[in-house]
DNA sequence: GGTTACATGTAACTAGTTACATGATTAG
DNA sequence: CTAATCATGTAACTAGTTACATGTAACC
């Protein structure tokens, strides 16, 4: 799960560990605060695994070689003078940036049909970077979270809370996935939309 | 949390491995299904802190000597029959029972004011189990949790999202939360109307 | 008499955490 | 010159998982 965010980050510019942490922290929220003690020893193993480079000690005079797609470019542009900043760095930084190999692995722990999305913050996390995911990729995603979601409410409907605490629990449960599934409802009617316009048909 | 929800279970009824994980993986639904590989060691590590004992290898025709507390005794009458099942086993069971030490730690772990209750899975948890805490330490608990989100909230709120999917996402985020909130001021209103009865004020 | 369900347990692994160790750079 | 912030990293621990090993007893 670490990996497919820090890999999503890297997709749109290169960053460093210490503000890697602290996108992970802020900008994917409530759902994992990521410790150093496991964001640095997943850096590493990405990078053995070639998924990501050492780009370098200083980003801001640095070489945009064709990141290779997705029109990347531009944000890397944009940031590298905004957010990593201009030659400010406390102890030497590195600077790591997505290799061709870390796309692809990307692409497949984010499609992954290995993974249980009965975990909320997998499939949030999914769903943040759905925009790299084709088309037809991503309606399935909607539409495998929202059978797990259906099939989580008939087991929940069997049961009945022994109190008012579990009963409450239980009722509030079942409202909260009943608008959970008419949400991705919206979401695959607008996908199908979408699909849709940009075949003419 | 897996020692929380055993004791939980176990305070209403003995109980043994086997049968304590379906409680564990379909009573408590769909956020903990628990495997045999963490529940046994468990009980193994709460029998050597003298939390639980081994009852008997046939619950069908136990003593019930007196639990001490709580009312309990009904649910141990009725359960007996009833799912526990009389004399009926595979390979020789070991129904665990609570005991006075475990109580205490139940409870500990109940109110536990360390825990950070912005893991959803240990709040409902809590919840569920709250029927055992005194009006106040449940109130407190509900609270905690209320001021817990509106800071979420506030944090969230922040945000923007970079496209269609991050911002459906933070944006059913938010009315998700809010929901969660008001629930939240329904359950504490219902308390302390609940408390305010009870002192005739 | 074999499959299914009941029942307990261990070993190796996964994915993270906290606490610690270290050091550079900047702001006051 | 010292405190705060930036920055990277390791070691020990936590809380679970999957896969395996073993065995009983009921169902048909």
């Amino acid at each position: 799960m670490l990996e497919l965010a820090i890999l999503g980050l890297l997709v749109e510019e290169d960053l460093h560990g210490y503000e890697l942490k602290r996108r992970l922290t802020d900008a994917l929220g409530a759902l994992s605060s990521v410790s150093y003690g496991s964001l640095y020893p997943a850096l590493a193993r990405l990078e053995k695994a070639a998924a990501v480079k050492v780009v370098t000690a200083n980003p801001a005079t640095d070489e945009p070689p064709s990141t290779g797609s997705l029109g990347a470019e531009l944000a890397l542009y944009r940031r590298r003078a905004e957010s990593t900043g201009p030659a400010r760095s406390g102890r030497t930084r590195k600077v790591y940036g997505i290799t061709e190999r870390g796309r692809t692995i990307f692409t497949e722990l984010l499609t992954g049909e290995v993974a249980s999305l009965d975990d909320d913050r997998e499939f949030t996390l999914r769903l943040t970077f759905a925009r790299f995911l084709p088309p037809e990729a991503r309606v399935r995603l909607l539409e495998r979270r929202r059978s797990m979601l259906v099939e989580r409410l008939t087991k929940t409907r069997g049961r009945s809370g022994r109190d008012t605490y579990a009963a409450a629990l239980l009722e509030h449960g079942v409202e909260t996935t009943e608008r959970d599934i008419s949400w991705l409802d919206d979401l695959i009617a607008r996908e199908r939309a979408q699909t849709t316009k940009g075949r003419a048909r």
